[in-house]
DNA sequence: TCTGGGGTCCTAGGACCC
DNA sequence: TCTGGGGTCCTAGGACCC
């Protein structure tokens, strides 16, 4: 028997929640992302009132002004499109045992062998339709393939409100009938790379053998596209140990110069990213810091040491040290970034340095009791005397 | 029009070890 | 004396995705 999957994708998420929520703005156009003369934002979700217009998601928000004036626009609410998410993957698992989260808004459903439950496949898409149009008044677009790679492409192919079934047997049909910009995976560069050896189609991909693929374009991406165009491609998720990483950035509205912001803002990211690592119990010994200059350069250093980062100050230390180390005195920078890459968690064993060990302790249960008031009261601010202006 | 923020994965080169 | 080959870890940068 062959396997059945469903991709399940969330039509103009964040834009759809703002109408569902809002109803005057239902029927317009409606752009999440930031209010017009914010500094430096990119639209995040436009809905499709507003992608009429050619606004659509990671365009400059002052473009996306530009183009359709009289939009409705917002910053987000993510806390709310979280909420929604949870709602909505609830329901998915009504109807499948395994369902695989991709991101806020969208899932795979692996419905093999459900049938006798639920009913035939299309059935079963238009029913989980309903329900979430239900429960929620938000659409989805779901494609069902035997391959979850084919699912994931054959859900986008027909929003909003789509149904795309590719019959067992007619993946590489459906896949030589596509665009090259419709491969998920494939971005702009590659495309553009792959035109430069002249391959324009999935067909003219096709058409060659796997070691003049992996010979053109590395053994990896070779082996991809072989696979990819006929619909062979194999999605793994890991339940394995995976490299995981903690991060925040910040653009800044203005470049910073100045040390002393730098300072602070080092510190700002530092605390971000070590309260997170407290609430999700991990720790790291990689600190990687990014620097983006004001001509959008982007430069970025890390450094393994032998012992995890126990706290948001030394973690603080570790960026300063970073940042001297690469910055070219006298740039503007637009973007700072602070990593900790390959997460462990913390109930796996640890080794201490022998040094300075019980101060790094006191201060790393300080922190966790801050996390953890924090939680409590979101609506106080506990953060170092410094970050108060 | 002037480019977010949070991630993952891949590549290529260098260090180091046997 | 002018130098192998494999394996692993680390780093910097880049591509891609939502």
């Amino acid at each position: 028997m062959s396997p059945v999957f469903f991709h399940v994708d969330l039509d103009a998420f964040f834009a759809s929640v703002e109408q569902h929520d809002n109803p005057s703005y239902r029927g317009k156009p409606v752009i999440v992302g930031g209010l017009p003369g914010d500094r430096r934002a990119v639209v995040s979700t436009a809905s499709y009132e507003a992608r009429a217009y050619g606004v659509h998601s990671a365009m400059p928000l002052a473009t996306a002004v530009s183009l359709c004036p009289h939009a409705i626009f917002l910053r987000g609410r993510y806390k709310r499109y979280e909420e929604v998410s949870r709602q909505i993957m609830t329901i998915f698992q009504e109807f499948s045992p395994t369902i695989i989260q991709m991101s806020i808004d969208e899932a795979f459903l692996d419905m093999t062998g459900t049938e006798r439950l639920f009913g035939a496949s299309p059935d079963v898409a238009r029913k989980i339709k309903e329900k979430v149009k239900q429960e929620t008044g938000l659409t989805v677009s779901i494609g069902i393939s035997s391959s979850m790679y084919v699912a994931k492409i054959a859900s986008g192919l027909q929003k909003p409100d789509g149904l795309t079934i590719v019959p067992d047997g007619s993946e590489t049909n459906f896949m030589l009938s596509l665009p090259l910009n419709k491969l998920w995976g494939i971005g702009s560069k590659t495309q553009k790379k792959l035109e430069g050896s002249g391959f324009f189609s999935t067909k003219d991909i096709y058409l060659k053998s796997l070691p003049l693929l992996q010979n053109l374009f590395g053994n990896n991406t070779g082996t991809f596209l072989y696979e990819a165009v006929r619909g062979n491609k194999e999605l793994k998720f890991g339940t394995e140990a995976k490299n995981h990483s903690i991060s925040a950035e910040q653009t800044y509205d203005f470049d910073l110069t100045d040390r002393y912001a730098i300072d602070t803002a080092l510190m700002e990211l530092s605390l971000h990213v070590s309260y997170r690592m407290h609430h999700e119990n991990v720790r790291s010994n990689t600190l990687a810091l990014k620097i983006r200059y004001e001509d959008f350069t982007t430069v970025s250093v890390q450094e393994t040491s032998d012992f995890p980062i126990a706290n948001a100050d030394e973690m603080f230390h570790r960026c300063q040290r970073l940042f001297s180390k690469k910055y070219i005195q006298g740039r503007g920078i637009r973007l700072l970034g602070v990593s900790c890459e390959n997460t462990q968690s913390k109930t796996s064993p640890e080794q201490h340095g022998l040094f300075d060990f019980e101060n790094s302790a006191k201060k790393n249960k300080l922190e966790e009791a801050i996390c953890k008031l924090q939680e409590k009261h979101p609506e106080i601010s506990v953060s170092k005397a410094r970050l108060l202006r």
